[in-house]
DNA sequence: TTGTGTAATTAGAATAATTCCATTTGTGCC
DNA sequence: GGCACAAATGGAATTATTCTAATTACACAA
């Protein structure tokens, strides 16, 4: 009846279904459901989930996807560059659609991620510890501690 | 014959030898041979091994070492503060006995791993970064890409 | 020395995140 | 409508690491 039965559980907002398509067509890849619905989902929390809070929310709106399509999915947006890739030591990669250059905290206490802007500033003078006949690509920046003051 | 059969094929330098049993001690752990042959094989090749590279080389000195231990060890020599821990994306974890702050560089064509040092007034301004209620522990910074210029 | 209690080590099983593989499904195009 | 290829699927495989239960080594007291 309906072919794009999952239209009517979710749908990215204009904006973002352009530069997903786009991004996608880009490199000669399609936009199909499950991809827009990994990227809907992380666009729409925006908690540093893990491939498995993924699955779990993607599963609400399209019930029949695995865990590889997850898997592929991620890969896929991470290489168009829509989706940021986040390390913290040994446990699950974590994944964000904040593009500007951030970095990370990690509460050690409660497990909670937050992005930690980097001003222009002090991004060059970072840059600039890497030493002649190195060019970096990428910077990873990540802090752990606690937060205090707010309960939590 | 020789009750410290391990000594004629590894040994501590004295002064890493004093490092080794007193940290250990002030946190109420003993200077065992495998604890000391992990953390001199550390010592003694600073390509930032893995767990993997530690267990070939230890076994080389310590044949019956087990794996089980070359964890507990490095998890132990990492709790005392003599080596630390290095984790850049999702590749096995690493470790390195330069204790200074430091970042690391990780060349993407050769997956050689480079320590990068961190003068005093960046790594302050680093901090800086981190908002109002957090408390940093640690900085972990991590650049990756190319080593240009020396053929690779 | 000789027990004795605890710490450390051991081999192998278990776990967890991720990747691989072989098959099926979906899509764009003649 | 059929063909070629991209994407998705379920399940098996892999890999780094951790756990477990049993054994061994050591520090200290008797």
């Amino acid at each position: 009846m309906f072919k794009d039965t999952f239209c009517m559980t979710f749908s990215l907002p204009q904006s973002s279904k352009k530069t997903f398509s786009s991004s996608l067509r880009e490199n000669g890849l399609r936009p199909t459901k499950q991809r827009a619905c990994v990227y809907w989902v992380i666009l729409g929390k925006r908690d540093h989930p893990t491939a498995d809070d993924i699955y779990d929310r993607v599963r609400k709106h399209l019930p029949g996807t695995s865990f590889a399509t997850v898997y592929n999915c991620l890969e896929t947006l991470v290489g168009c560059g829509l989706v940021r890739q986040v390390n913290l030591d040994r446990s699950p990669t974590r994944y964000c659609p904040n593009l500007s250059p951030h970095a990370h905290f990690k509460c050690i206490k409660s497990g909670k991620i937050y992005d930690v802007q980097i001003d222009e500033d002090t991004l060059s003078r970072m840059h600039s510890l890497v030493p002649e006949g190195f060019e970096a690509e990428n910077i990873d920046l990540c802090f752990s501690g606690i937060r205090k003051s707010v309960s939590n």
